[in-house]
DNA sequence: TACTATCTTGGAACAATTCTATTATAGAAT
DNA sequence: ATTCTATAATAGAATTGTTCCAAGATAGTA
């Protein structure tokens, strides 16, 4: 917490609702929402607005300091963890866990993509069940 | 296009614009979004409505014949394959390219994921820039 | 302590998508 | 061919996620 106040200190205005949306984004690897983000921060700051979540957002992707994750259709996630990774998402609650492996070795396009595409970087969704959603119901997801 | 009307005789209602519809996406390798589908069949068409659109889209959807690509963080696109593949996005001109390859056998899991996952599939977005983004920018590109 | 650039806020605006009530029609039944 | 009805098309309203805006508040500096 001292050193999310001291990286920012001098680089943008440091009020309490952002240091509370930075302490929630710090470390956080649930990939919440803009309205995850409100409603937590809105526990301590009732009248926080969503436009200052977003602002906040937008503020930090601007840094670099924050990334969007497209993989739900329905909203926008936010990933603090800049480290290029994978994603893995359960088929039944939806929750996103991270996979820091890097296969870029491994995949190995064909020519003619190759001949087409520049390439400059990739990004796998692994889709599973967690085991918290298997709990209880083993049977229906043995093969 | 005989093909498509036989296909789905008798299985839901051939209308015009349902006809229109499925000869667009016939094929169509250019993952269009609502409105690029919209506009198309509005050529023909001219009174079609978005509803209807979005209406065949479900209808295609449910019988597993359409599927969502959650690519574009601003919209919807579509995409009538469905065998399974990848894409490759041009960061330039956002145009989505197939890739009929399967890396599943080389995306090896850490064993804590596998411990905690039970797989079930997994899509790859590789970014790159296509040749025409490129063409009279190559240095822009090169390493 | 005062200043001001920047931030917060509520609400309006916006864009994509979904819903609703009404009218129209494809395809089946006659 | 004509009639019938379940399903589809339509216009527009509603909803949802996100962005914009104008006014008042405040962090950090002087
Ligand atoms: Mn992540
Ligand atoms: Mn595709
Ligand atoms: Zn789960
Ligand atoms: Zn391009």
């Amino acid at each position: 917490m001292e050193k999310i106040i001291s990286k920012y200190k001098g680089k943008f205005k440091l009020t309490p609702q952002r240091i509370a949306i930075l302490k929630f984004l710090d470390n956080n690897t649930g990939h919440p929402t803009a309205e995850d983000i409100y409603n937590e921060i809105r526990k301590k700051y009732p009248t926080v607005s969503f436009a200052t979540v977003y602002n906040t957002i937008q503020a930090l992707k601007d840094r670099g300091e924050l990334s969007e994750v497209t993989i739900d259709p329905q909203r926008k996630h936010f990933d603090p963890n800049l480290r290029p990774h994978h994603h893995i998402i359960c088929t039944v609650c939806n929750r996103i866990g991270d996979i820091f492996t890097d296969f870029s070795a491994v995949l190995h396009l064909p020519e003619e993509i190759l001949a087409e595409y520049t390439l400059t970087g990739n990004h796998i969704d692994f889709y599973g069940v967690c085991s918290e959603c298997r709990t209880g119901k083993e049977s229906m997801f043995q093969q």
